[in-house]
DNA sequence: ACACAATCGGATAGGGCATTCCACTTGGTT
DNA sequence: AACCAAGTGGAATGCCCTATCCGATTGTGT
């Protein structure tokens, strides 16, 4: 709509000082590397504490968290948006659509916060929701290809995609080391029933070992 | 190995007084109630609250969190595996397959506790840790059935199954009221995915509309 | 070099939670 | 009826979190 800019570089009205620039980049990238390991739950404290900087500086660049979140997830959801759009224009759009698929997921499997972020819906973070939605268009315009070409089952809908990466999401947040192979698994599982043929290879299974050893104490319920 | 009580009635050293066996059946019913609709991360103090005892009344019962979460899901434990051994035991191994992976995945919808609880591998709760087994065990028997019966796919592993629960979990704490319609599409995605003819009928996916709505707050991260 | 507004960060208020403590109450036995 | 160990509930403690306040510091235009 409007010519502004979309790097979101310089919304605010004033520049900041040259200490305050420099300490907003330490933030940001302290919180990436905090959300992407521990999630969105992340405390403002630990992550000012990450950063090398006060709560106080935090909170004044970023008075909620919801802003914090779209600072730092503006560049992954832009290229994830730019990976949909790259696979829409792919030639084979099977393989465009199974490539797209794999790539999302797999950024869940290493990612912990976007794996999040892909997940929800946040109605005030209007760059993420923009780009989310920009992506999720391109993805349907695959979708059509695909299954003009019969390899995407006619029963395929849009949203089966949202409802894979919260799936994909809850195997991830479950599981410990396991999540990448138990990730693999469900996609590959996923792809198969999406795919006309059903002749999709399939990942191996993660032992049991893995995944049951996996599952103790993911969720902080505090077994003593 | 020991001949004594399944049922977990009487293995306190000394009988309760009938004051303290009333509050502790009404404990059990109200964290039942309470696990149901917010999962296993409910405070200890609703859980009191909603039993109408005062706190210290709870942790001298329940010291741990662990003992109240083995106390409430014992029984729908046993229901789990009674199930399995039921899905086991009928006489289509492929329908009794299908029907119990969709009879467990209908109890997470209902029941966010148990979601949890069947997605977690508590080592300190032997009661449930030993009906999971079992479940466990007379599932990979029926997956033996299946298979040389030709419905189910060779490469189907047993691990398949507590992937596919995370994942079903995964999709029912995102999504809010549009959560069983979500679940029940993955459900059939998967079980196509899991079938030899892979001709499994397809439950209709949500809208958008409701899908994107529930996923709104619906993980606390506070959006204002 | 100076002045001052922007910025900083520790301190602090306020709330939720798990867990423990303790003075009071009560069921059950004699 | 009386006794008392078992049981009770609420207050107290300690931890972690969000969010705000305020005196000290510092970049920047002149």
């Amino acid at each position: 709509m409007e010519p502004s800019s979309e790097s979101g570089m310089c919304k605010r009205a004033r520049r900041l000082r040259s200490d305050a620039e420099q300490n907003r980049d330490r933030i940001i990238e302290a919180a990436r590397k905090v959300y992407r390991r521990e999630g969105l739950g992340a405390s403002m404290a630990s992550i000012a504490r990450a950063a090398g900087v006060g709560i106080a500086t935090l909170f004044r660049r970023f008075p909620t968290r919801m802003e914090l979140i779209a600072a730092v997830f503006e560049e992954p959801m832009r290229r994830n948006r730019d990976a949909a759009v790259a696979a829409r224009d792919e030639e084979s759009a099977w393989e465009g659509f199974r490539g797209y698929v794999e790539t999302v997921c797999g950024l869940q499997a290493v990612n912990r916060g976007f794996a999040e972020v892909l997940t929800m819906n946040y109605g005030t973070a209007k760059v993420l929701e923009r780009q989310r939605q920009e992506a999720f268009e391109a993805f349907t315009e695959l979708i059509g290809r695909a299954k003009r070409e019969g390899r995407l089952r006619e029963d395929f809908s849009p949203e089966d995609l949202p409802i894979l990466l919260m799936a994909n999401a809850g195997v991830l947040g479950t599981v410990g080391d396991a999540g990448p192979a138990a990730s693999k698994r469900l996609v590959g599982q996923m792809l198969r029933a999406f795919s006309e043929s059903g002749s999709e290879p399939l990942p191996p299974a993660p032992g049991p070992k893995e995944l049951f050893r996996g599952m103790v104490r993911q969720r902080r319920i505090g077994g003593g």
